[in-house]
DNA sequence: CTGTTAGCGCTTTCAA
DNA sequence: TTGAAAGCGCTAACAG
């Protein structure tokens, strides 16, 4: 029909046939089908957000930067979560390429190729968020974990702690193993063995944080701090410090990577590093969408944004420390 | 093509024809095209949830209860925020109609009611969450901010306060007057001018939380208690507070809606109406997918879900009060 | 300036 | 048991 040079008023059309149009468009209520221009286009002008749980406040803003951007330039964004499994996310990736969304954001479960090589395969552009595959070269945003890392230790050291317990995330998360290799530049950095005090696997968990914490507490000589490697792992920390009887900074000191936002806290008291979480969904968000509107750059991105370290009342000099 | 039959397996078809194909399917990494299937089924199998704001740690929860049951059925999930905007929210409904997405999941934006008409004259299946619209006849779901409203108030009146301030959100949105209406009955149902203290109105946001408290606080009398609408007001007004110097309980309770959830605190200690966010999501769901299979009931439903008052420690009784 | 034709990838119907 | 034709709603290209 005519119709489409009037919706799209490309080519020439006469005043009246649009004023006709258009009254009739008004009458029935049209509204054009985006599936059937789509399937002409290729183009569905929607792309995906795959996260691992959108529940994690870290998550959320990013989810939020991506969909501000997104719909900026009239994307819509469809939202998963893995709970960090690679089958999940498998499925997902399937579901969205047959959607034929027209591009990706992936939060890469632990460990997981399988959706990537899929990816590439299909020729679906696509950006990580938060965390690198190793010996892979795509798109990538995230924080500077090592560096934040690097900088909340120091901060430690310099209050004179000497043994300080890592509560970290998965060992095959890079921006996990990202903070334990701050961690250890920090202690190299000032001639330390990093091995003076073991590192503490587990999930990204209250519960997690809560075991790791309670093994670190056990050992002999205590730890006087530990750096939990995100804010659910803090909090089940806290926990096991209560339980166990200690006090927190007298007994022993907390730092976090903070995975909330600010906001979330009434009277913050967490030294944190804090991550740019709306602005790593903003620009992994920017790079994608040049990306499909064929502005992007040749070589694959890796945009690392800083962390800030933000100190506050959980970190305080060890005990019977002089000096 | 014989293709169809494979993928689908419908019809008859041979084995050796079988094999054939999928061995060609996995050799071309063929993946079927979702968009066409759609436009000949009518059917997308997305649909759409509105919020005004996923960072709300409410609608986040709420948003996981969505993308796991509706995950669970095969169904993808675009998610939009408003900002509390009636013409954004317009503004999506349009290019999700046009999206052919099944269905919608709205948090009306205040007072917006075009939207509703627009999805109503085009026959698109809807639930309202949180939020409902005064004299329209739709699916709904919330929980009952009303008797909510009411318990936590009684709970403060029993410690013997008189004069308790409410902070309450927009006066158009009804998640913020139903808790006013709560406000009212325990006030009434103790044989009490609801008047006695006046009501504040203002956004959802921290900032209109202290801005209200600090008018609340300069009232005289003073209030013995501030009841604020939802977490944001209370944090705003927990600022409020000690820049008056006042200490929290000694000089003034302080209770709220809570519309954070829970592991989001260290060490919670306000007392709160608990709201089952994740429920809200995961019900509004069903009763969707149910009519998008035409398994709906023939009614429009109105779903209320319980809310839980926890009682922590920023209430105690009153200053000055004796018994 | 306006209408027709064809085809995007799929499935239903009918024929071979 | 398999293939061909037709149509979902759209638009680019061409014809009138």
């Amino acid at each position: 029909m005519t119709v489409s040079r009037v919706i799209n008023d490309s080519g020439y059309i006469s005043q009246e046939t649009r004023s006709r149009v258009e009254e009739a468009i008004q009458e029935l209520g049209y509204i054009p089908n985006a599936l059937a221009r789509s399937l002409r286009f290729k183009q569905t002008r929607t792309i995906a957000l795959i996260v691992t749980d959108i529940t994690n406040p870290f998550f959320t803003t990013v989810a939020r930067g991506v969909e501000d951007t997104a719909s900026e330039q009239d994307f819509s964004v469809i939202f998963c979560n893995t709970d960090e499994s690679p089958d999940e996310e498998a499925r997902y990736v399937n579901v969205l390429m047959q959607k034929q969304v027209d591009g990706l954001l992936l939060v890469p479960a632990g460990g997981s190729i399988e959706s990537i090589k899929s990816l590439r395969a299909h020729r679906l552009p696509f950006v990580l968020l938060d965390r690198r595959i190793p010996n892979i070269e795509v798109d990538v945003v995230y924080s500077d974990h090592e560096q934040g890392a690097f900088e909340i230790i120091m901060h430690l050291l310099e209050l004179g702690h000497q043994r300080i317990a890592v509560l970290s995330g998965p060992a095959d998360v890079t921006s996990a193993s990202d903070r334990v290799a701050g961690y250890c530049r920090a202690l190299a950095h000032v001639g330390m063995d990093p091995h003076v005090a073991p590192i503490y696997y587990g999930p990204f968990t209250a519960e997690g944080g809560y075991e790791s914490a309670k093994r670190a507490l056990a050992a002999t000589p205590r730890p006087t701090a530990l750096f939990a490697a995100n804010n659910f792992i803090a909090n089940g920390a806290l926990r096991a410090i209560r339980e166990a009887g200690l006090k927190l900074v007298d007994d022993v000191s907390l730092v976090t990577f903070d995975d909330l936002s600010d906001s979330f806290f009434i009277e913050p008291f967490l030294t944190v590093v804090q991550q740019p979480a709306y602005e790593i969904g903003r620009q992994a968000t920017l790079l994608l969408l040049d990306r499909l509107a064929g502005n992007g750059p040749d070589e694959p991105q890796e945009i690392i944004l800083p962390a800030q370290l933000i100190v506050r009342k959980s970190s305080g000099p060890p005990p019977c420390h002089t000096g």
